[in-house]
Order: C-alpha cells, then sequence, then structure tokens
DNA sequence: CTAACTATCAACAAAACGTTGATAATAAGA
DNA sequence: TCTTATTATCAACGTTTTGTTGATAGTTAG
C-alpha cells in the first residue's frame, strides 16, 4: 500500500462523503478506494469511518486524522510542486570548476551570455588548474581540457583546442627555422611545467630538456607568460591557440612545423550523471556546447595556417 | 512504491550520508535503499543525491527536499502516535442513545461507575425511544430493549428484561384474579401505548382492547405513570420489571398468570461495527455487559414470584 | 415496491516487491 | 604498489501485493 495513496483516498473520502464519489475524483474504482481505506485503518488500528451502504460518517479519530492528513497531503504537494518549478525553470545556484588559463581568456563572455538568457541561475565559478573531484567538493560542472582518463563521469564536448609550436620572427631569423622534429633539439625551449617529460604532444618529447647555449632556460606554470616571453624572442613555446592566438594573428609569433602540429585535442564539460540533471546543468551544458562551436573563434583567423 | 518508507530511506541516507548505514537504521538492505531513493528520484524527477561509490553528496534540490520531508514524516508520525494513544487508553467522547424509561430508573448509576473507572471518557447521553440511526446521527452506541430487527449492526446482551402482567390487590380483589388468558378479555388493561395491537407478548393480544364497564380506559406512552395508575386500583399493566419493581417488592401490585409471562427479552447494547473498535466503545461495551448480570438487581428479590 | 445505487467481498491475472548474487568503483592497509 | 574491504548499484527471480472484474447485501428514491 502506497500510504500517501491511501490517506489522499481517505481525505477525499471524508470531504465528500462517499466513496464513489472519492473514486470518481481520483480516477479509480471505488473497491479500490475502499480497500485503501481499510488498510490505513488497519495500519493505524483504528477505525476513521463509520459506513453505511448509503452514508459515510467520520470517526472522532477521523475527525482528528483528516484535518493533519490533509495538511501533511498539502505540505507533500507543495513540496514537490516547488521541486518541479526547480527542475522546469532552470534556477538555483551553479557550482563550476574550470582551468584558470582558459577561463581567464575566454570564459567571461560566454558566462555573460549564459546569465543574460538564464538570469535565475547564479554562478560560483571555481579557477583551478588541479584536477578537482567534482562530486566530493560539490561541483555541478568541471570544464576540463584534455584527455579524460575514463570514470564515470560524463563529459560533453565543447570544443576542439589546437596546440601549436612557435616562436617570434626575430628568434627564427636569428637561430633558424627548425625543419624536423630532429631539428628542434637544438633550441630553447619554454616549457609549461605541467606538461610532463615522458608524455604530452610529440614535440614536447623532443624539446624536453633541450636548451639553447645563448639563451637562459625557463620552464613556468602559466602559458600566457611563456608566450610573451617567446614573442620577446626567447625561444619556441608549444601551446594552445587560446592563449596565443593573438600574437599569432599579429604577426609577433609564427607557427613552426605546422605538418607536426599535435592531434587537436577537446574541451569538455564534466558532470556527475546523465539522468535526472537539474535544469540549470542541463542548460549550461546546451548552452556551452554551442557557444564556441567546433572551430572557436580564436582560430578562426588562423584556419588557413593550421 | 511507498513513497512515505522512500522518503524515510532518503533522509536517513540524506543524514547517515550513506546508503548501508541507513540500510543498517532502517533494517533494510542496502539494494532496497538504493532502490527507494532512486524510485523517489524518478517520482521527482529529480536528483537528489550526487554519489560515489564511497560517499554521498545532497544536491542542491536535495538540500531542499531533505528539510520538508523530515518535517512531514515527523508531522506523520506524530500524528499516529497521537491516534495511537487514542485507541490505547480509553478517551474522547462516547455518544450513547437509551430508552428514556430504563435510562431515567437504571442507568445513572452505570454511568457514574463507569465513568469513576475512565475519567478521561466523555459521554453525551441522549434518551430517546424512536429508533435512532446510529451511524447516520453519530451515536457510538445505542441502547435498546427487545428483539432486534437483523441489521448490519451488531449488538451485545446486556442483560434480561422480562415483563410480568400485574395489578393492584385492591384491584383484584374488586373484580377477581383471573386464572386464563381468557379470562383477562373482560379486565380493563391499561395499555402501553408504543405496543402495537398484531404483535408483542401473548398476554398483551388477549387484554388489546378490551375495557371494563365500571372503569376508565387509559393508554400511556410512559409505562411508569401506568404502573402509578395501576397502583391506584384501575386495572391490569403489562410492564417490565425493571419498571415495577418497587410496586412489586412493596406488595402494591400483584403478578397474575406467572404462568403466562411472556418470553423473558434483553437490554442489547448496539454499535456500528466489530473491528476496529475505539477503545472507549470496547470499554463501555464490556463494562455495560458485566454491569447488571443475567438477573439484574431489581428481579433479584421478585425471583421466586416469576 | 421496484430500481438504482451503495460499500464491500472474493477471485484472479498482472505488476511490484524485496532478496540474493554479481559487478564496478573507490578507499584503506600492507 | 598491490591487495583487501567497502561501497553503490545492477540483474534475476520467487513471492507478495496490487488493482480489476464480477457478485452480494444493504439502503434510498421515485
Amino acid at each position: 500500500m502506497d500510504r500517501i495513496d491511501a490517506m489522499r483516498a481517505f481525505v477525499a473520502v471524508a470531504k465528500l462523503g462517499s466513496f464513489s464519489a472519492a473514486a470518481d475524483k481520483l480516477d479509480k474504482s471505488p473497491q479500490l478506494i475502499s480497500k485503501y481505506v481499510s488498510q490505513l485503518e488497519t495500519h493505524l488500528t483504528t477505525r476513521l469511518l463509520n459506513r453505511t451502504t448509503r452514508k459515510v460518517h467520520l470517526t472522532e479519530a477521523g475527525e482528528r486524522y483528516v484535518i493533519r492528513a490533509e495538511q501533511v497531503l498539502n505540505d507533500i504537494d507543495e513540496m514537490e510542486s516547488q521541486l518541479g518549478d526547480m527542475q522546469a525553470n532552470a534556477k538555483g545556484l551553479l557550482r563550476i570548476s574550470a582551468p584558470v588559463a582558459f577561463a581567464t581568456l575566454h570564459l567571461a563572455p560566454l558566462i555573460h551570455a549564459f546569465q543574460q538568457q538564464y538570469p535565475d541561475v547564479d554562478i560560483d565559478l571555481q579557477l583551478n588548474d588541479r584536477k578537482v573531484d567534482i562530486v566530493e567538493e560539490g561541483f555541478d560542472i568541471a570544464l576540463r581540457i584534455g584527455n579524460l582518463k575514463n570514470s564515470s563521469l560524463i563529459a560533453r564536448r565543447l570544443t576542439t583546442i589546437r596546440m601549436v609550436l612557435c616562436a617570434a620572427p626575430a628568434y627564427l631569423a636569428e637561430f633558424g627555422t627548425p625543419d624536423s622534429l630532429e631539428a628542434l633539439k637544438s633550441h630553447n625551449y619554454l616549457r609549461y611545467s605541467y606538461l610532463e617529460a615522458d608524455n604530452g604532444p610529440l614535440p614536447h618529447q623532443y624539446l624536453v630538456g633541450t636548451t639553447h647555449d645563448q639563451l637562459g632556460k625557463l620552464s613556468c606554470n602559466h602559458g600566457g607568460l611563456l608566450s610573451q616571453v617567446a614573442v620577446l624572442g626567447q625561444g619556441i613555446v608549444l601551446q594552445p591557440t587560446f592563449i596565443c592566438y593573438k600574437a599569432l594573428q599579429a604577426g609577433s609569433l609564427s607557427v613552426i612545423l605546422p605538418e607536426h602540429t599535435p592531434e587537436p585535442i577537446h574541451l569538455y564539460a564534466v558532470y556527475a550523471h546523465r539522468q535526472l540533471l537539474a535544469s540549470k546543468v542541463r542548460a549550461f551544458i546546451d548552452f556551452a556546447s554551442q557557444y564556441f562551436g567546433e572551430t572557436p573563434y580564436w582560430d578562426s583567423v588562423l584556419s588557413e595556417q593550421l
């Protein structure tokens, strides 16, 4: 027996004064209503209704019970409809984790556009380059770049991230433009320190540990700063285009060995489950997945170079 | 699915932070708890918990839901325990209907004794000689004398009611003591008007309509008054002993034709149902059924005369 | 006094329930 | 690092419960 249904049945009978009328109202057979009320009475070990075949009257116990029961049912209905609203109209707090570099460069417009379309969704955006545990730390969504280790999480691809090897024209003029992967070994590598030595894209493998006698060796965990140093002519940098696209467009950096450009990787929105997604989460993911497109704006001008 | 059980399961998981712990607490298998919560989520079409295999965290929706749900569950528990108390300890208002004559003569001590034993039971006693519809008019118990027409009601026998034919010794001295039913036809009958002509006990059938030249004819719907008139020597009266026992004991009335005393009838407590009886009702009926005994006090002195 | 309506019972097919065993993922300990 | 223990959940299955249908007794209205 579903006790809530039973209570609903009893309350209907009490208010309408008839099993049949209650059955009509609740779209059940009178027999079922009768059974429900009987079971409720058995459960409570208390008679709630005095019935003739023709009329129904509340017991003293029944009279007390209806009042409370109706209150409880109202509470439940209200509770559920409120939950339904929350589901239908995206609102509430959306907690997002994102990588620092990408977020500072390209996330602001997306967030702004999203919140204009969904003004009831508040956002708490945490920038982090470590791999957060979205369930443990209570995030609804984490944005991640790269190859995802397979887990129980669901990932939605948002756009393509292209890595390019590049250097300042002045640098290339002085030290020569490498024409093969092997040729890289005599060049100065401005290393992004989060890329490990033994994996990462192919050019990185060739460049790791190489240096040039005439130039200082630099590694840094901030791609933007490395790009700036590269523009100044200190070496070759391997960077996603979303970081160095302005320098490329301006000509202050040139792409090297475009034929060895690593396989593109992707930006993902990662979330914890596929079913029963809060609509604020679904809304954001849907919004984000069509915001950048397959070729994002920072790559559109460069496409012929890649 | 019992939604209340499901809510209970979810609240337990939310509070304990673990399905297994909740399962232990509720004495169910973890699988079942998992199923309950899933079903609840499906019903609400809302994710309530983010689960890792190791940890459980509340969704925003879940967080809102626990608070309300716990409130609702408390309400239900309180409501039911209150009803349980009412069931265990007899209390509340007991509505009783009783015949006027019997009640005025013999009910006061019973009521008083009952309410001393059950001080939490209030009583609304309605005296009526018409046949009340106990369900329709909201009575818990009706006291009735006589043969009950079979209905859906339950009757408990409380005591025996004896009818006697009697007259004042002075009357008998003047007009003769009848020695057969036939002999009654020349006597004056003080008729209780609720007894119909074509049924009722045998002596009544012989007496109906008979009268005596020298005496006025009287019918009345109040047995006590008829008895008083009989004591004054105006005729023969057919009365239950509970009305005329004092006159009989005092010798101011004498029993006539004791061999034709009608079959004893009974006093019943009538109520509407046998199962799930409110304890105030059960208590009263149990109390009343052993109060008078098979031979009530008004008959005990007369027993050798009957 | 019939006719219509009521609540409830009984029986049965269909659906749901709760159990058991298995699996994937994670955390803690060696 | 590898093993072990624990977690949530899935899948399958026998049992219980559910809701339906048809039948019955009591009651009211015309």
